[in-house]
DNA sequence: GGCTAGTTTAAACGATCGTTTCAAACAAAC
DNA sequence: GTTTGTTTGAAACGATCGTTTAAACTAGCC
């Protein structure tokens, strides 16, 4: 990874953050990065390219580490179901660390990207979608249907879409909706915000499945 | 309102629903519409203030709904506080009531463009979205803190905050999300999964609420 | 019929987009 | 110092964007 793919991918990040997928320009990331205008096809051929460069780079790492401390929590209770509320931090943690982590200066901002730009209906954020989440969907997707043995199949599929569907929108939205409130809500505790938001997944969760608590039983 | 601007209205809707704001292309939208490139900009100005006139039609009727029963809920209780189900009930039913019909084929497209395009960090969506939902959220804060009088307030904008959020997620990436289960999750009864989201909002922030019961105490 | 106000039309405007070109500059190997 | 392959630079490509123009059309009214 040469020093002038790194300044585009840093560049990249924060315009695409700012202005979406199709907001953003090859100019305006070259002209940030302080690199030629051709250099962007040159290293990563495309447009298109260089944001799945971007989102594999920033979020394959994320993804291991879901998967790898899911992981070691099944091993350490030898095949018992590790608590929703643990499944669902291990889920959302890792990138909500990395959105309030105040050590860098400015916050990386590849998660709001993201989160902005798969809310665009390009097909190819279809594509990316299931090329970087589709094993950690699925794995979670068992992880949460073991916790929760008396719920029936597709309300966890529908449990876990809910829960999913949040997270992008918490991301994507939060920053705009906490305008309503007239008062800053994320210059609360860090980690407070963390904990009330896995406890509303879980709870949200964990509320459904006690509502109907036998199979389609109403 | 002439025929050609319900023409437009309806072509827009379908336009930025597939393309989001950015993506969506003025000439895609006559010529869907069947009219002359130049009719957006005669009738409505601009692109811009064409979005701002499909929104302000579609979601005024919708959170006048919203206010009115809430206003029928209080008023039938004297002051008492309506119950927190039953206020996300009237936050959320309308919107995914539209979404869901199966009365119009093809179904109202206007809630995808909607979420969509809110989720495009342009400016003008900030502003558009104050202008149509602030009203709402302020109304909606005041019931939710009625519901639950032992949560503290900050704590119930959080939650609010949660809801909302949950809410444009679940327009934007249900349906991309469903993909990756395998199977439709939409094929199910439509009043059941409008019931499980209000369930799960509901348990969410209630849970939450339980989880820290009095003002700021851990 | 002629006049007016409102609407539609085809064509063009300037700007910006992602991408390509190709020569110059560079680095490392011999 | 020359050669080889890689990286940059300025300029241009064709396409598309939102918007504007000015002429043509279409009622309705005197």
């Amino acid at each position: 990874m040469t020093e002038t793919q790194i300044k585009i991918l840093e560049a990249a990040e924060v315009e695409f953050a700012d202005n979406g997928f199709n907001g953003a320009s090859i100019r305006n990331i070259t002209q940030r990065a302080g690199v030629n205008i051709a250099s962007i096809n040159y290293h990563f051929g495309s447009k298109e390219s260089l944001f799945r460069e971007m989102f594999h780079f920033r979020f394959d790492p994320i993804n291991e580490i879901r998967l790898s401390r899911l992981r070691e929590e099944q091993e350490l209770r030898n095949g018992a179901p590790v608590p929703l509320e643990l499944v669902i931090r291990i889920l959302v943690a890792p990138v909500f660390e990395l959105l309030l982590s105040e050590a860098d200066h400015p916050p990386p901002r590849f998660v709001l990207a993201i989160a902005r730009c798969l809310s665009e209906p390009l097909e190819l954020f279809t594509r990316l979608g299931g090329e970087v989440f589709q094993e950690v969907y699925e794995t979670f997707f068992a992880a949460i249907r073991d916790a929760l043995p008396q719920a029936d199949v597709p309300q966890v599929r529908l449990q876990l879409n809910f829960a999913i569907s949040s997270m992008v929108g918490m991301l994507t939205h939060f920053s705009r909706i906490e305008q309503f409130a007239g008062e800053p809500l994320f210059r609360r505790q860090k980690d407070e915000i963390l904990q009330q938001f896995i406890t509303f997944i879980t709870s949200g969760i964990s509320g459904c499945v006690a509502a109907v608590p036998q199979h389609e039983e109403r």
